[in-house]
DNA sequence: CTGAAAGCGCTTACAG
DNA sequence: CTGAAAGCGCTTACAG
């Protein structure tokens, strides 16, 4: 790397001291005359000098670095949140640590303290499985370590600034949506029972039944895992234990699943049993993935908002890092529907 | 965040100097009484000590911060790169930045510098735009910086450690494929002229059909954009140029496309006609994403190994950083065809 | 408008 | 086995 140029090179070179040109990196002004400015400018550019971050960083105890951590780079929420993050962030000047958990708890506890403890400004935390262990963060917080989680539950996490997400709403809203299209029986194939956000999706859809003032039947809800097979077998299960008529249709017009990975598998399993999407069985799932647009039949789906979550994240973060707003920092992300044109409407 | 606790305060605590915590601290072996360690320990438990990466990093000039440059979180060869890149460099207990370019040349530029000049100890980047200026990447590795690239060509790179893909090779190997299963027209959408790897991968379809002794028709290749609807545009277009016969069937029996997206764009076309998939028209993309598996019909698809270039990347990389090995770094994947079943074999 | 000096929190020859 | 001291490359009161 030959040898490292230093801001007192570049003081040596043009005449000044180290003040004067630390001054002038960061735009502090009023302390420069404007000749002795060119001066330092110049041998800044001759010489090919560029600051270390670190040793700013050690003074100035910032690293303009900011942590995410998420189960999975291959979720497309998740890709979401990140881009989100890193556009409202990369103009304030912040970089992006990103690290996955695989919903490893043990994976997520390492990255938080490594992250906080020296190395970030702050950190954006968003792991939705129940099992995690919410004492680091708040611990963390307590502390007065900048933090910001996404989508995860606790009541230990009320102080916390936390963007959320109307998991129980959009379900309920999806239900409305059938009701008013005029379906009556509608199955439901639910996230992992460990997972807070699919127990909270299951129970939107049951408040939307008992709201419209249709029955709740436990035999038409199947649990899986968020997995395209385990969304496969559910409906196919579905449809053994609910088939009548010609054809086999079942005795039910629309099944909603958790996610839009179990939806597809749920369409794989209707078309296996020469059923028609959506004429005899209308598909929703949950998450908005490219996948529920691009697959034929398309499936109805919602959209989180995951980029708009993400810049939310940064704000708070940043905010929380500037200590410009001390207020209670909570936000609650509505869902957006999109199941126009992907929903048989049956007359009466 | 309170009074931060420093090595001085675990040297005094525990009655050493701070050399002697610090050798602690870093596994120095043999400078220390079994006696003087028990105490430095306790001490560092008892006021919940964490040293300063930020400190450690001015002194040994090393951050242990890779920086992963590439355009698109959203594309999963990238997410299976950086999958790659994070499962070997974190067991070496590097952590990852990442930057996404959105294709920008100014963004990618910025990054670069950014990241080199101060605040990594390394960079692998993989932009595989025609129009990057690598001018940046040559002089970062003529200072000494270690980088590596991935998927970059031009030989004014023929020095930096890099990792490709055979882009020839790969559709070659399909058109082999294709020929052996009795195909004898078939028709191309390429990717974009400005993309390296496209122009590679049409390369290697001429060839495959040259090697085949096929024709070469220009008129069945036609030139996308590596976003669904080109695919769809352009085999729309094939469809009316070449249809003939009962239900408009084609005079070619397959289609390549230089990407999965493309292809998914030309199932859409094809099935609009009223076509079957394989047996009208077989389908092939390339990047072995997600979406070829899932979409029904299911098409071919060519897996790049994206998370073994990430892991070798990795090597690669933390290998400049530790001035281990000084040999040229090279390595060519190659690619893996997933074609079984979703091929129409056509008896002659 | 400008600078000398202290200090951020570590590591590492060097000396014992 | 242990420590005093220099130094990594900056920023920032403080003084002029």
């Amino acid at each position: 790397m030959g040898k490292k140029v230093t801001i007192r090179d570049i003081a040596k070179e043009s005449g000044v001291s180290t003040t004067t040109v630390s001054r002038l990196l960061n735009h502090v002004e009023g302390y420069c005359s404007k000749d002795t400015e060119q001066r330092v400018w110049a041998a800044i550019e001759r010489l090919n000098y560029h600051p270390s971050k670190i040793a700013r960083s050690l003074v100035t105890q910032k690293t303009n670095l900011i942590g995410v951590i998420f189960p999975d780079i291959y979720n497309s929420f998740f890709q979401d949140l990140f881009r989100g993050v890193e556009e409202y962030a990369s103009r304030l000047g912040y970089q992006l640590i990103l690290c996955n958990t695989d919903g490893n708890s043990k994976k997520e506890r390492d990255y938080l303290l490594s992250l906080a403890e020296n190395l970030t400004d702050g950190i954006i935390i968003s792991t939705s499985n129940a099992k995690d262990d919410n004492t680091t963060i708040v611990d963390l917080h307590k502390k007065g370590f900048p933090i910001v989680t996404v989508e995860r539950y606790g009541k230990e996490l009320k102080d916390v600034p936390r963007i959320l997400f109307a998991n129980r709403e959009a379900e309920e809203q999806v239900v409305d949506y059938l009701y008013r299209s005029g379906h009556r029986r509608i199955a439901y194939i639910s996230g992992p029972s460990n997972a807070v956000n699919a127990n909270r999706r299951q129970e939107g859809f049951r408040n939307g039944l008992s709201k419209n003032g249709l029955l709740v039947d436990d035999s038409l809800i199947l649990t899986g895992d968020y997995k395209l097979e385990s969304g496969q077998e559910c409906m196919r299960r579905l449809l053994d234990e609910h088939g009548c008529g010609d054809r086999k249709k079942p005795d039910f017009t629309a099944v909603m699943a958790g996610n839009d990975l179990m939806a597809i598998g749920a369409v794989r399993a209707i078309l296996e049993r020469g059923l028609q999407i959506p004429d005899d069985i209308s598909v929703i799932g949950c998450d908005g993935t490219m996948l529920a647009d691009l697959i034929r039949p398309q499936i109805g789906t919602i959209r989180l908002g995951g980029i708009e979550m993400g810049k939310k994240a940064a704000e708070y973060l940043i905010s929380e890092i500037k200590s410009e707003d001390t207020g209670e920092k909570k936000v609650i992300f509505q869902p957006q529907l999109h199941l126009d044109g992907r929903i048989k409407t049956i007359e009466e």
